[in-house]
RNA sequence: GGGAGCUUAGCUCAGCUGGUUCAGAGCACCUGCCUUACAAGCAGGGGGUCACUGGUUCGAACCCAGUAGCUCCCA
């Protein structure tokens, strides 16, 4: 498994995917970390390190201080603190006054000449890595201090007033300290501005020297100290109530220190285009599309990729350094040392100084775990080992990717990436991105928040096929999908229809003697038909990747069509209390149908379909339902669809009419009906499933109590003389016996009384 | 601060190129039923000003503009 693999989790996700009925290739399990991985990894840094991709640079890391780590932006969690805004006058002095001693006396000196600038900052301790007092070049406020200097407090600095278009005018005062070591913005700013950085803090959050005061005091000690001792002294004007976001360690839970380090990036520019163009001309295609925008955004925008990480676990970048800094990006220590070897007689020759390299120190950090997940769609295959080797030029390019679009950049982009830079090809077609699995406060489900439900619980509970179902049911293509137990509920409960359908089957007994009533082979004709349509609806929404729509409808055609309506009427009847045996015809081809009908349903539910495929006939142990031929299509008959579809509404018809009139199902009624628009079946159908005894007449006239059933353009006729009065009053008296006049609309039909 | 997207029944969502599948599905809910596979079931039923306002059009859930609310991504 690529990406993620922490190790312990690894095999619980693995155990958690088979117990789902995943059908992976199972012996070939694979994990980023393995010799052979890693060392794709390895070679893929050394590679675009001397093709002058990979170069190292400063970066504002997440610094845990009492960690003593980098964290990563989604090991912080940001929280909305209280706190104040200190609003500090700086004094404004000239460019070339040089003061050595700018101290409070001084400052108030400048303050009464005007020559202030306030500031607000949350961080009064930051003020002593200030390097500059930043305005909007526009301020009309601050024109005058334009070109000038600012002395900041307790420090013998002064830092130059700059200009900006960055600042807000009408945010705070309008004026912004920058902090460049100590602020991701300010950062930048410096850079663009060529500022200073002054770093202030030691790795556990105390004060450095550098920073002049309050050395070896712990920041938050030295934030309250600074604001009382700028009161003191005149500085700070006043403070405010603010409320703002402070990231905090998940780990430990300290307040998160923006810590400039040095790491190593990729140039993103030249090598992602091609991740670009194929993506956007349609070569790779994202399902939804809606993401394409973002995809695009967000290539067209890149930046340089920050791989290494100051994590224990990983794969330790391959660059070793001599005692003076001076480092050789190389596989081995030998290869290292080579390197350094040439390095120097390269330097001789120049007639420079060889440098030393006695003691060399492999790189502490790691790569990103992304680093080793963007290659796996090659080095899975042992790719970059043997670029030839069978395996790989099977399964690469593969069809689809199926994935989270949380990770579109992180991973799917970069994959392609890879693709085209070792490989020159697409590493998948399709991009399938799921929805992300919420719970019902719509949070993302997390380990640390541990709300997350147990797959294998859930599965002790509702069977895996019941899990399987629960989830893909709400899971539109690129939705999140909020979690819900009841899903999986139903799904148990499908799993549990198909099962009694199975048992009813399997409980007849079939004779050969006995002949295939009209019904029953009007029933199989109809099913075939319906399956033909609904397997070409089916293989639409594959198609198209709407996998809770194929649910939908296969939920639908089983429980529905083949329940509820072709098992009602193929059923043999009770005599006198006993079963009648089946025509073998019929049973037949229902167990054909039922297969049929298992093969559709295995991709959501592989073990109950599994089962009873090797359950509902004697079959080879290979002979499985997962490799069965999947149902053709064929032209679905339109008529007998329509046919079907009349009788079926008249039985519901008649249905709503008993319930209307409280009539019981077991009561017969007689049923006339006057022409045969309908011929075929449809009239034995309807006897069968609604207890009526069809009779032909040429010419009805409605009398009363005769109730008239108007289907399509069809109209029936149901004699209830004395029939309604004697059903009410065997219900509770009073209720609904006497239904007023009026029109029943169902769907299309309605009953007229 | 920049970008993307969403708002349709109590809930989760479909609804393609504007017009005979335009107001849909599943769940939930309500009412009958222990009817010989299934109460984890069967039969029936009630729910919506398609966020709001305006525009385009013979015609708008759908196209356009604005407003409000929500979500995600990047910094």
């Amino acid at each position: 498994m690529p990406g993620s693999g922490k190790k312990k989790y690894g095999g619980i996700i693995l155990n958690q995917l088979e117990k789902l009925g995943a059908s992976c290739d199972w012996e070939r399990t694979r994990f980023t970390m393995e010799d052979d991985l890693s060392e794709a990894v390895i070679d893929v840094f050394i590679d675009l390190y001397r093709k002058g991709q990979i170069y190292r640079g400063v970066r504002m890391v997440n610094w845990d201080p009492q960690g003593l780590t980098a964290v990563s932006d989604e090991e912080v969690i940001r929280k909305e603190v209280m706190q104040k805004l200190y609003y500090v006058q700086y004094a404004v002095v000239d460019a070339n006054e040089k003061f050595d001693t700018m101290d409070a006396v001084a400052a108030q000196a400048k303050f009464a000449e005007g020559n202030f600038i306030t500031i607000a900052t949350v961080r009064p301790e930051t003020i002593l890595g200030d390097s500059a007092v930043c305005i909007h070049p526009d301020d009309e406020r601050y024109k005058k201090f334009h070109g000038k200097h600012v002395a900041i407090p307790y420090t013998n600095r002064t830092v130059p007033v700059i200009c900006d278009e960055y600042v807000t005018m009408d945010f705070g005062t309008g004026a912004l300290k920058v902090t460049p070591a100590h602020d991701v913005n300010d950062y930048n700013l410096g850079i663009k501005h060529k500022l200073e950085v002054i770093n202030i803090f030691n790795e556990n959050g105390t004060m450095h020297e550098r920073a002049g005061k309050y050395i070896g005091e712990d920041r938050f000690a030295v934030r309250k100290k600074i604001a009382a001792d700028l009161q003191a002294d005149g500085y700070l004007i006043k403070t405010e109530d603010y409320k703002s976001q402070v990231g905090y360690s998940e780990r430990t839970n300290a307040a998160i220190e923006p810590r400039l380090s040095m790491q190593w990036f990729l140039k993103m520019d030249k090598i992602s285009q091609p991740a670009l163009e194929n993506v956007l001309n349609g070569n790779i295609k994202l399902i939804p599309d809606k993401f394409l925008n973002t995809y695009k955004h967000w290539m067209e925008n890149v930046h340089d990729w920050c791989i290494s990480r100051q994590l224990w676990w990983g794969q330790r970048i391959p660059s070793w350094y001599n005692e003076t800094g001076e480092f050789m990006v190389a596989k081995t220590e030998e290869e290292a040392r080579k390197l350094f070897e040439e390095y120097n007689s390269k330097l001789v020759a120049q007639g420079g100084k060889a440098v030393a390299y006695d003691k060399l120190q492999q790189d502490e950090d790691v790569l990103d775990t992304w680093f080793s997940s963007w290659l796996w769609p090659i080095s899975v295959f042992d790719g970059f080992k043997d670029p030839n080797n069978a395996d790989i030029n099977y399964y690469y390019p593969t069809n689809d990717l199926i994935t989270a679009p949380e990770i579109l950049f992180f991973w799917v982009a970069r994959m392609i990436i890879a693709g085209y830079e070792y490989r020159n090809e697409k590493p998948f077609t399709n991009v399938y991105l799921t929805g992300i699995v919420r719970d019902k406060l719509g949070r993302k489900m997390s380990k640390s928040l541990g709300n997350s439900p147990d797959p294998l619980e859930l599965i002790t509970k509702y069977s895996a096929d019941g899990v399987r179902v629960g989830m893909l049911f709400s899971s539109p293509a690129g939705n999140d999908l909020p979690f819900d137990e009841g899903l999986c509920e139903q799904g148990r409960n499908f799993a549990n229809k198909i099962w009694n359908a199975f048992r009813l089957v399997n409980g007849w007994t079939v004779s050969k003697d006995v002949a295939a009533s009209n019904v029953a082979l009007a029933a199989i004709e109809w099913y075939k038909n319906k399956l033909s349509a609904t397997v070409a609806e089916l293989n639409e929404l594959y198609d198209k990747y709407r996998i809770s729509d194929v649910l939908l409808a296969t939920y639908k055609l089983v429980w529905d069509d083949f329940c509820a309506w072709y098992l009602e009427l193929v059923k043999p009847e009770f005599i006198n209390g006993e079963p009648q045996p089946i025509s073998q015809i019929v049973y037949d081809e229902t167990v054909l149908l039922f297969e049929q009908n298992l093969i559709v349903l295995h991709p959501f539910m592989p073990f109950i379909t599994e089962e009873l495929w090797h359950t509902i006939r004697k079959r080879d142990e290979n002979d499985c339902c997962i490799v069965a031929t999947w149902p053709t299509v064929s032209v679905a008959n339109e008529a007998i669809l329509k046919q079907f579809e009349h009788a079926q509404q008249i039985v519901m018809a008649l249905r709503n009419m008993r319930a209307a009139k409280q009539l019981s199902p077991k009561e017969a009624l007689e049923f006339i009906y006057t022409n045969n628009n309908y011929a075929g079946n449809v009239y034995e159908i309807v006897a069968k499933l609604a207890n009526v005894k069809p009779v032909l007449s040429e010419k009805h006239n409605a009398t009363q109590g005769t109730y008239t059933l108007m289907v399509d353009t069809s109209e029936y006729y149901i004699p209830l003389e004395g029939k309604t009065d004697t059903a009410a009053d065997k219900k509770k008296s009073g209720r609904r016996n006497s239904v007023p006049r009026r029109i029943f609309e169902i769907g299309r039909c309605q009953i007229k009384q």
